[in-house]
DNA sequence: CAGTGGTCTAGACCACGAT
DNA sequence: TCGTGGTCTAGACCACTGG
């Protein structure tokens, strides 16, 4: 048997009895080493394994975690984050990083905008930062945009101060890691794995509203997809 | 800047450039090493990370390879396989791994079944492996179900064969790794990041008809959700 | 057979976190 | 200040691939 498969079910083992709970710090790589009678090199080859298996997680040079539940989450429906969040037992948060007018020429193009809003939030649950987006929607139609309270939910914003509707709309979803500047906003490390989604949802006549661009840390989401 | 960002960086322009076209190898670890006067480890540190990405993948002993583009996939439309390969230029098979009769527990409840038919099987995008799946259904409803072709569309066989009709299906999607007997079934490494996905169908009594446990291979897939 | 990636050892220095 | 993970060096042996 390999050494770093021997960490891994050890390590398996201490989530899989509760020894150690969802949240709660791992022995540091150090310990292991000593432990397994090894280097920190194939210590590490076993956790990185467990990071992308979603078991585990690291935060920049305090320790290793134990990832909590996921959330699930339906690609397909227009879901409230907070409420879909709430009703599985967490506490949602957003957070407004920055709001700028801009115009980005492919995005523009996409919304037949000359000018755009473009948001950056990040979504947290019970104070884990588990999501980054980009939003991007017309300045044009979305006038004085800034003005609402963009850490809410921009669908309710969309609806009852534009009279703008989401009707339909489509995920792109792709398995890749963090860009770096978006590890970086997210306290990640370099080469974390997550779920790239580019969604864009459309109104009533078919129209672009807004175009999304998504970084969920993969440990964070279960997806569940109906179809037919 | 650090090293192995630099390696990944310099890699990257490889491939953006197209000095490496898809499926073609990368230069060997050794060469890199070489080349960014480093070590090995700091060498499979980029590598890993662009793995994760997506952007390559190890052939077990064989080397670092560019990956193909991905087959774009619809998680909540049931589709043909081989169509929607074919459809975007890739020569689609399944091999059929196993066939076997048996009684788990809990998939027999969900089946409301006393015996199970239980498949597995590979399928390939121009030869390269990049699903497994497990099916199972209902032994008695599908009588000698092994006498069919069964290295084709099952979907087609339950029409034709049995006249059932799949109306409606549910797909729950996990990123994770590879489980090992998996891995080494596809001839990858252990550790090797993929889509876990438990995909439900059901006829139009709302009956289950099938239960598939399927891992798609994270690089080799891009998910398409239309919603509402 | 030589070359490849897979695994592993035994160290090191650093930036940053907790205290 | 001390412990943490993040990065890096300089080697090694092995199983397996390909010619």
């Amino acid at each position: 048997m390999l050494l770093y498969q021997e960490i891994r079910n050890y390590i398996h083992a201490l989530l899989k009895t509760d020894v150690i709970a969802a949240g709660h710090k791992l022995p540091s790589e150090r310990e292991l080493q000593q432990k397994f009678s090894s280097t920190r090199i194939t210590v590490r080859e076993a956790l990185l394994r467990l990071e992308a298996e979603g078991l585990i997680f690291s935060q920049k040079r305090k320790g290793w975690f134990v990832t909590p539940k996921r959330l699930k989450w339906h690609p397909a429906t227009k879901v409230n984050f907070y409420e879909l969040a709430k009703q599985q037992g967490f506490v949602a948060q957003t957070t407004l990083v920055s709001v700028q007018q801009q115009a980005k020429l492919e995005i523009c193009q996409a919304l037949d905008a000359q000018k755009l809003y473009h948001l950056q939030r990040i979504r947290s649950l019970d104070n884990r930062a588990v999501m980054f987006e980009h939003i991007y929607c017309d300045a044009k139609r979305f006038a004085d945009f800034h003005s609402h309270p963009l850490d809410t939910s921009i669908t309710d914003i969309m609806a009852k101060q534009y009279a703008t509707n989401i009707v339909k709309e489509q995920s792109i979803i792709n398995v890749t890691v963090l860009p770096d500047e978006v590890s970086h906003l997210l306290e990640k490390n370099s080469g974390t794995p997550c779920l790239h989604v580019i969604r864009k949802r459309f109104d009533e006549h078919g129209l672009l509203v807004d175009y999304n661009i998504e970084y969920w840390l993969h440990n964070a989401i279960e997806m569940v997809v109906d179809g037919q």
